[in-house]
This record gives structure tokens, C-alpha cells and sequence, in this order.
DNA sequence: CAGTGGTCTAGACCACCAC
DNA sequence: TGGTGGTCTAGACCACTGC
């Protein structure tokens, strides 16, 4: 027999809106009802409305905005994939933009980016993958990467200054092939990636940016690029919106 | 000049309790003082100090009973590889907990496993991942896995019956190598797998049997393992705490 | 039975937006 | 200026634990 578990107000009318969301009762795009009238609807305060609303926004399905009410999120899951990324899409567009585009292209939105290019001290993290450091300077390449307009993916790439420094790499365009093509001209061919993803809320900086709420959560992917030599050469730490993104991972066996 | 963003009280409540934890104020395993001790302590209502708390029981840190208290979550965060699971370790030992037992060893952890086995009509998703009716016969094995004890990934495993019927893959041990070196031996070696990832919070079941609060978050990893023809022959889906877990994925480039 | 955390209400004040 | 959502308080009731 399952065990009864009779769910707090508030969570049955997460349940209720969640659902009629998933109806398109409340298609994407459009305006839910006021709290005030959500709390007449459903026969209950004001105050359990909003925190029925805090629930479902923290799975990214709403957002608010004070003075202007609550709307259903536009935007579909989009799936990114990891491996791949550095090979037959990349050829064609610089950086990873390729693979950025076709991704967002599989779900019919437009892919849009702005980049920045700067010398910076070395962050924790980035020293230790780098094996330098911490406050060396190293090239810094951010980007923050939108789909129809929207923030979607900020993107921090590190690469060490005695390799980047007097190259393309240091440009605002990094030529055909994107940097990994450059490092291989300068003889740091990649031979292994790596990846590592947690879960954890945005920073203030992040949810500013991408405009996301303090309840939601982001992956953020940190990946490291390696020479033949076994060296690391570039460190490159991603923030997605993790209700917005489905990671995926294909690879041959043995 | 960074934006004034002064934080609500809950929040600044939030950021000095789990800096607290961060210090080790309140190391691992120990107990919080109560919600009034720290209503008093902070100088807010019970009710700010009960919200704040919500914050860092999402993010995983503490865990709440009612009448027992509230303690700081002993258990350190565990790294899985995503890739290789299906190599090495797993040829000592059965299953994937040969890679199991290893990620949890690495840093201190027993790991422990409770495997179920049985018929059941194909879910949806399996349904469409294995290319069949969705309520075709598969079968099910499911396995609740544990550290130190404590339920830290929920897996559940499918495979056609036409593959499985009659073999050693519906006994509790499948023997050397595992599922998987059955399934070769069965003529469908694996040659390619996929993982795809997303996050969300936890369904009711899976929030009782890994012990977790609603409002934490899963990962939901679903693996697909295809034979040479290119046929789906087994599904594969874990759900682990997100903030429990760091996942990793290391591959050669080209 | 006292103390814990979980929930809900009623009411209030505020920041922000659109008109 | 009126309506929106965000926050906080004071107080209450409850389920549960451990003595």
C-alpha cells in the first residue's frame, strides 16, 4: 500500500499551475493570473500563492517581475552536446558557435553571442587546472551566448599568456577552426577534453546576467582541454540554466 | 561600480548560516541550533530563520526532522565517471559497482547495493528509447545504491525480454563482467553508449527513498547502450542528488 | 509534556510598472 | 495612482521526537 502523503497547501497548488502549464491552459509566453486572483481561484491567502509560484519558478517554468506580473517561460529544453563539439561543427564557424547554433537551431531558436577578451589574474580554479599560480596572468575569452535574444550560456575561457600571448588567439576573431585550431598551429594540438558538471544556484553576477531567480539552479561545466604533451592549455568553465538544458554524452565503448 | 543589491534578511540570514557550515562552526554530522536559538541569534521572526533555512536545505547542506532538529549533511561530495564505468573496474567485480564502490572509496565511503529484479511493461521513455509498444514485457532490474549507508543513487535497468528470456541476466547475479558481458555473449556487445542528463526536483518516491527535501534537485542520468547493428539493447536510468554528486566525462579528441 | 520543525493566516510595508 | 509581486511579522496550529 503507498504510504499516505498528503502534500502542504502549497505544493498542491504548485501541482494545479504546474499542470496547467503542461495543459498550455497557460501556453508559453503568456500571462498568469494575479496572486490575488490565484489565491480567490484556489481558496487560500495570498501568501501560499507566492510560495506555490516560488516553487514552480525555481523549476524555471514562470518568472516574475515586480509591477509587471508573472509569465510562462518561452523557451524549450535544449540539449548540448559535449562530445562532438570540437570537431565537424566547429570547422565550419569560428569557436564553438557552430555547435552552439546547431544546438539551438534543433529547437528552432536563433543563436546570438558577444564576446570580450581581456588579461586577468589567474582564479583559483583555473591556477590549479593549469598547474600555476594563482595570480599569473592568463588570457581571458568570455562570452555570453543568447537564443532569441535570451542569456542562455555565459562562457569563461583561460588560456596560459606564454602560449596566447602575440597570437590570433588574443583577437577578437580567432580565424577558421576557432582557438583550438590556433593551438594546434602552435603546436598544442588537443588530445584530450575533459569535463566536470555540479549543480548549484547562480551567483548574483549569474542570475543578473542570465536572468534567472535566486531558487533556480545552473550546471556549470568545466572543461579542460589537453596537449599531447599532457599539458593543460585551456580551462573553460560554462553556466547554463540547468532547467533550460539537457547535457548529453555519446561515445563508442571499450 | 557594482549594483547595490542589498539581499532580503532571509537571505543574509542564509549566507551567514551557511558560511557558519563553511567554517566548520558547524561541522559535518553536527546539530544546528534550533530555529528560535537562531530567530533570538539573528534578531529576525522564527518564520525568516525558517525560510533561510529552506535556501540552504535546498542547496543540501543540513537536513531537517521535525521534533529531532536540524543537522549539517555529513557526507562529501562524490565524483562520477561517466565514461570508462564500462571498462576496467567493471570486469572485476559485478555490475557497475566495481565503479561505484571506487567513486565512493576515493573519497571514504562504503558503498552498498540492493538489487531487484522483475517483468514490468516498458515505461514510456524506454518504450521509445528501446524502439518498442509501450507496454511490451521488459525486463526490469533496479538497484538502490548506498554510502556509508546512506541512498545516494536510485538505478533502474531495462532490457528487452526477447534478449534477456531464459539467461543469466534475470538472476540476481549476472555473473563476471556483469549485464553488460552477458549481453555480449549474447551477441549484442556494446559498441556505443549515450547519457543524457537533465535536473529537476525529486518525484515523491524518490524524495522518501533517498531521503531528500522537494525542494533539492536530481539529476536524472538516462544511459542507452546500442550493439553493432545499432539496436537500443538496455536503458539505464539513475537519479542521484545533485548536490551529492559532480559528474565527470574524459575523452580523446578527434 | 516540552521542544522541534512545517505550515498557514492576516495584515502590513515596500519596490516597481503601467497608465 | 492602482495593481503587481517580494518580504516580513505576529500569532497560531500541527506532527513529530525524546524524555
Amino acid at each position: 500500500m503507498p504510504i499516505e502523503t498528503p502534500q502542504p497547501e502549497f505544493r498542491q497548488v504548485a501541482a494545479l499551475i504546474r499542470t496547467a502549464i503542461q495543459d498550455q491552459t497557460y501556453p508559453p509566453g503568456s500571462q498568469l493570473p494575479s496572486e490575488n486572483e490565484l489565491a480567490e481561484l484556489h481558496d487560500v491567502t495570498r501568501a501560499t500563492v507566492n510560495r506555490a509560484l516560488t516553487v514552480i519558478r525555481g523549476e524555471g517554468l514562470i518568472r516574475s517581475e515586480r509591477g509587471r506580473g508573472t509569465t510562462v517561460n518561452p523557451l524549450p529544453m535544449i540539449r548540448r552536446r559535449g562530445i562532438d563539439r570540437q570537431t565537424r561543427e566547429q570547422r565550419e564557424s569560428g569557436e564553438a558557435r557552430g555547435a552552439f547554433a546547431a544546438e539551438l537551431a534543433a529547437v528552432g531558436l536563433t543563436a546570438g553571442s558577444s564576446p570580450t577578451i581581456g588579461q586577468v589574474p589567474a582564479p583559483d580554479y583555473v591556477a590549479e587546472l593549469l598547474g600555476i599560480e594563482e595570480d599569473t596572468q592568463v588570457l581571458a575569452r568570455s562570452r555570453v551566448m543568447t537564443g532569441n535574444g535570451i542569456p542562455i550560456t555565459l562562457a569563461v575561457s583561460h588560456i596560459p599568456l606564454d602560449i596566447a600571448e602575440g597570437t590570433q588567439l588574443v583577437e577578437k576573431d580567432t580565424g577558421p577552426g576557432g582557438a583550438y585550431s590556433r593551438l594546434a598551429d602552435l603546436g598544442h594540438e588537443i588530445v584530450e577534453f575533459t569535463e566536470n558538471t555540479i549543480v548549484r544556484p547562480p551567483s548574483d553576477e549569474e542570475a543578473r546576467a542570465l536572468g534567472m531567480d535566486p531558487d533556480q539552479r545552473v550546471f556549470q561545466v568545466t572543461r579542460t582541454a589537453r596537449d599531447a604533451s599532457g599539458r593543460a592549455v585551456e580551462v573553460n568553465r560554462m553556466v547554463l540554466p540547468a532547467h533550460q538544458w539537457e547535457l548529453n554524452y555519446t561515445w563508442a565503448a571499450e
